[in-house]
DNA sequence: AGAAACCCTGTAGCCGCTACAGGGTCAACT
DNA sequence: AGTTGACCCTGTAGCGGCTACAGGGTTTCT
């Protein structure tokens, strides 16, 4: 099978997959005597296995430790249990800080309804009130607060 | 003011000031003898305005166009309230396939509750299923649809 | 006088790709 | 036989928003 076809059949491609085994998310495949990468069938689970998890938003990091419990099955698994949860933990603390977010945006928008000179936008004045110390109707916290890396 | 003190006053490393000023977004500023960049009181307000938008996630490409709004008071607004609605509505959207990987997550974690050899971990299991095209407790979406960049 | 703290420019790294440039190979068609 | 087009190869650069150096100069404190 050559790249693209491993490509084809799970839906990735091709750059994709030889960036993974830059990353050593997947070995150095056999070569064809032309130079072309030569994938087995084991390949197409094992690329289907990480784009699962970047499914679900896993460093690459992650997913390579995950392959590592795959790749021996004797080793116990709370190692397994504690990535997902400290993955499902990150994902939690992005969601209640997004909601904020929006919360925020929501109050930034009602200040501005119609269509006006942006001297007088409340938005605008809003942004800017900060600089100031001013009264703002989005309350915003410290900027390094959403400082989490998704994707 | 140095751009030390410049970025005490408003909580921004040095470094990231001059981030912003190759970026368009500060203009550069007068220079003292010795180089050094020399600041006045109304750039504390310019960089506060930029660190308040970055609080609410805005690209730097939308606040530089904020920024723009600013400088010439007359324009009308409109543009700025498209502005917000287009941000606000990736956030909800972001928000909401958050929301989904939160669910596919939590179904994932069900699957292992105990410490095990990973050859009979759920969770593996689950994740490796796909590649078989078995029945899988998390129903995975197609991997773009959570290609949104935040941040 | 010497050390620590600041300033300067320029460059490289983070993440997970994506998109080239500049080449080689192969199958099908005229 | 030539040519088109689709594929393959390696290597490098770009995205966003910083952050972290290296390698230098300046200022400030003790």
């Amino acid at each position: 099978m050559k790249i693209g076809e491993l490509g084809q059949q799970v839906g990735v491609d091709a750059e994709t997959i030889r960036y993974y085994e830059r990353e050593g998310l997947l070995a150095a495949p056999a070569r064809a005597a032309n130079g072309y990468r030569a994938y087995g069938t084991a390949q197409i689970e094992r690329l289907a296995f990480i784009r699962h998890c970047r499914a679900l938003e896993m460093p690459l990091a992650d997913i390579k430790q995950l392959l590592s419990f795959v790749d021996t099955p004797t080793r116990d698994c709370a190692d397994v249990n504690h990535l997902v949860d400290d993955h499902l933990a990150r994902v939690r603390a992005r969601i209640k800080s997004m909601r904020a977010l929006e919360k925020q945006l929501t109050a930034l928008r009602a200040q501005c309804q119609s269509s006006h000179p942006t001297k007088s936008c409340g938005i605008l004045h809003d942004l800017g009130a900060a600089a100031h110390g001013e009264a703002c109707a989005c309350h915003v916290g410290r900027i390094n607060e959403n400082r989490t890396r998704i994707q």
